[in-house]
RNA sequence: GGCGCUAUCGUCUAACGGUUAGGACAGAGCCCUCUCAAGGCUUAAAUACGGGUUCGAUUCCCGUUAGCGCUACCA
């Protein structure tokens, strides 16, 4: 049975790039029938928070693929000890009485850093149980293998072939002097607790892989295949992180902006992997039935933001795309939330008369507001009155339209078709061109020149606010 | 510094060693049109560099350069 697990340190939000690890591994564990497990890597203590599980767990609610299997870290002290004695046990690992970060400032001389801790790796037996006994705090440090010359090898699921020589391999930590597990110890002891069959991480861990190696072997146990996936970065090719970036790198912020969960899932995938076929919008059943580790490749992916853009080109097509597909039901529900936190309040009749007029329109669910502000707010927001004067005509065409214009709807019905023929047949007496006598009413009843199709607005804005508003553009035209 | 990894249009990517190096987004232009969108058509844009191997390299090998990652009692 496939296993494949979701690792999260609760020390920070949801990133787009844990995100999408999250999103490979569901795809990988549902394209295999496999079992998807979120295990929340809690063994930090000092720098794990509530705000961040928190964040983590709305992001991938949000996301809506959920998981079968959840565990946390810290919870499972016990086991991570057990691995750790038996471990020590066997003389694979010893006790690095060194104070906690002392090494630092001897290690990062000018040519980089020590293998080992000074003395600590030779002790003798005797002598560490003595100090260790006298109630001195020591770390527990992995003995990797020094003179054997070994080199480990594994084969990566995307990368392939690796191996690194235990020369170049320091003695990492396994318990830090507190008692607690470090990353590592508790990783592979989990591991192989939950009997995962695949690790599907990023990139940044390759050289982890190793170490962990080396423990499950320590420990007797057959380590799980592994995967490494490109990782994420910034324009300035850096990795993202919120103090360089900023909110862009946290989930939930998509969310906010009115990204739909899968359109930015969907962008995600396209981040690292290729189904190959020239496909790109794909529902979760074809993602689902195209992923596998042979698509993804081997290179950093870009998220291509900026200060003017924060958020991908390409993140923001899918989205606008994806919101075109939308049934409008679905898309008006999803809409008035954006709505109801502008200040406004709609009822779900005009939302339902608003939304196919803006559908093709918006490109992020927060757009309703802007592209569709005059369909919400009491009052106008402040347009120059020049802007009701149409093509090729002057303030007075743009007077004569108005009043023809509110003539006419102070006694048409308002729904769309009646409506279209009643002002072209007034653009006919007046001898104006159709564009001609839009214009003005577009601009009067909207704010401004770009707009959805008039005569939908028209209807959903209802007659009485149509009028009112024309009534004040008229007015504004005597100010020219 | 050491170790590891990577390198195709601006970005995401495709190409059994043989293609006019393909697609998408973004850009430009045209068409459609009540404006804006959407849609349709067209267009510009790439194999980092240098050596090999080969009849033939984007593709295989080596080197250079550049970038990234790891080098914590963080994960």
């Amino acid at each position: 049975m496939l296993r494949v697990r979701f690792a999260p340190s609760p020390t920070g939000f949801l990133h787009v790039g844990s995100a999408r690890t999250f999103i490979f591994n569901w795809l990988f564990a549902r394209h295999h029938r496999g079992t998807m497990i979120l295990r929340v890597d809690d063994t930090d203590v000092g720098r794990n928070t509530e705000a961040s599980l928190n964040s983590i767990f709305d992001g991938l609610r949000w996301l809506g693929l959920g998981w079968d299997e959840e565990y946390r870290q810290s919870e499972r002290l016990a086991l991570h000890r057990e691995m750790a004695q038996a471990i020590f046990a066997k003389d694979l690992a010893y006790r690095d009485f060194t104070p906690a970060g002392a090494a630092d400032t001897e290690r990062s001389g000018e040519h980089g850093t020590w293998l080992f801790p000074p003395g600590m790796r030779e002790l003798s037996r005797a002598e560490s149980d003595r100090r260790a006994a006298s109630g001195e705090p020591f770390a527990l440090r992995f003995r990797v293998p020094r003179e054997s010359g070994r080199v480990i090898h594994f084969e990566d699921g995307v990368f392939g072939e690796q191996s690194k020589s235990t020369a170049d391999i320091e003695d990492f930590a396994l318990l830090r002097s507190d008692g607690m597990p470090t990353y590592h110890l508790a990783s592979c002891a989990d591991d192989a607790d939950l009997r995962i069959s695949d690790i599907i991480r990023g990139q940044d861990h390759i050289t982890n892989t190793f170490k962990h190696i080396q423990i499950f072997e320590a420990a007797g146990v057959e380590p799980p295949r592994f995967a490494h996936l490109p990782l994420l970065v910034a324009p300035d090719g850096a990795k993202l992180s919120k103090r360089k970036h900023g909110p862009v790198v946290s989930v939930t912020t998509y969310r906010d902006a009115g990204f739909l969960p899968h359109a930015f899932l969907n962008f995600l995938c396209l981040l690292g992997w290729s189904p190959k076929n020239d496909r790109e919008r794909m529902p979760l059943v074809e993602l689902t039935l195209a992923f596998t580790l042979e698509g993804i490749n081997r290179s950093n992916a870009v998220v291509n933001f900026s200060e003017a853009d924060p958020f991908d080109p390409k993140a923001v097509w899918l989205n606008a795309e994806t919101i075109r597909g939308m049934g409008p039901g679905a898309l008006a529900e999803a809409l008035t939330p954006f709505v109801t936190r502008a200040g406004f309040e709609v009822s779900p009749a005009k939302m339902a008369l608003i939304t196919p007029l803006i559908q093709e329109r918006i490109r992020l669910l927060s757009e309703v507001t802007t592209v569709g502000d005059f369909f919400f707010a009491k009052q106008l927001a402040p347009y120059d009155a020049a802007e009701l004067i149409p093509q090729k005509g002057d303030a007075a065409m743009a007077a004569r339209a108005l009043e023809k214009g509110a003539a006419v709807l102070a006694t048409a019905e308002f729904r769309h078709d009646p409506l279209e023929q009643a002002l072209r047949a007034a653009s006919v007496e007046l001898g104006i061109k159709a564009g001609q006598m839009f214009q003005p009413v577009r601009v009067a009843v909207c704010g401004r020149k770009n707009a959805p199709p008039l005569f939908g607005t028209l209807e959903a804005l209802g007659r009485e606010t149509c009028l009112e508003r024309i009534g004040q553009a008229l007015e504004k035209l005597k100010t020219i």
